[in-house]
DNA sequence: GATGAAACGTTGTGGTT
DNA sequence: AACCACAACGTTTCATC
């Protein structure tokens, strides 16, 4: 942790966190402080890196994407760093991680139907082996970051 | 998809996604509506469930929690249930998926330390194997969703 | 951090196509 | 049904303390 967050700013990030829209003078009332004391630490925080962003969540199924799958890649020698530039101009993946263990990376992807999955998936297969699971159900969805107990 | 989503509300999508915070006015400038009228489309769209959320995105180390990971887990039989019951009151779990194939759930999870990701990982047992992978890195993390072509 | 004032954004009404 | 115009109201953003 580079700097603390002190309660104040725990309660500003819970209430962002809930709802990205909600205006500096509404977080003000129900923490106790005025707007510009609000807006002048979310503007810190956003500086210091604190707040990376602020994100609308856009349902997939609404979007014309009927199905999520999770995809793990094991890559081929010397294919790792090609697919890392590779991914950022695919579409499809919403999330992309390098991880530890036999696959070196897990990625969430967003398709239409079974037919562009197929299709997704053989693009990939000259990176390295695949592995996909179709999500079934969304049990916890972005849930906000806590202040850790110490 | 339960409706067509037209070009007015895919740039209005494209703007939230990017940030959630724009204002209706912001929004009106740059694709030629006034802002009631962005105001309303965005309101139906919230209504139709084509816009679920909007979120502030808090960074992980910035935090406190120095590690995260990705964690599958083959409940025992029997135990799916108690544990999509357990994981909404884990405050380490960010996201949580049901999924296809061997492993029936996959989750991320941000955790302080590896000693916070042993005791963790202690609390799962209970519930069925598990197997987690370190993130390394973000290689895509949180990517617009976009108008599919049809 | 607070206050106060000016600039800006939001939201409701009414009217147009 | 969707949009615009206008006005009242709330919010943001400065300055200053």
């Amino acid at each position: 942790m580079k700097q603390k967050i002190d309660d104040f700013n725990w309660s500003i990030l819970q209430s962002l966190q809930k709802n990205a829209r909600e205006t500096f003078a509404t977080i003000g009332r129900k923490i106790g402080l005025t707007p510009p004391a609000v807006a002048e630490r979310i503007k810190k925080m956003e500086d210091l890196g604190v707040i990376s962003g602020y994100r609308t969540i856009v349902s997939h199924t609404h979007a014309g994407y009927q199905l999520t799958a999770i995809i793990t890649l094991r890559a081929f020698m010397g294919k790792l760093k090609p697919f890392l530039e590779a991914v950022k101009t695919y579409e499809e993946v919403v999330n992309c991680y390098r991880i530890t263990g036999d696959e070196n990376i897990i990625m969430q992807v967003v398709l239409k139907d079974q037919f562009h999955l197929e299709k997704f998936i053989d693009r990939l297969i000259q990176y390295g082996e695949t592995r996909t699971h179709i999500i079934l159900s969304e049990v916890v969805s972005n849930a906000p970051i806590k202040k850790k107990m110490s």
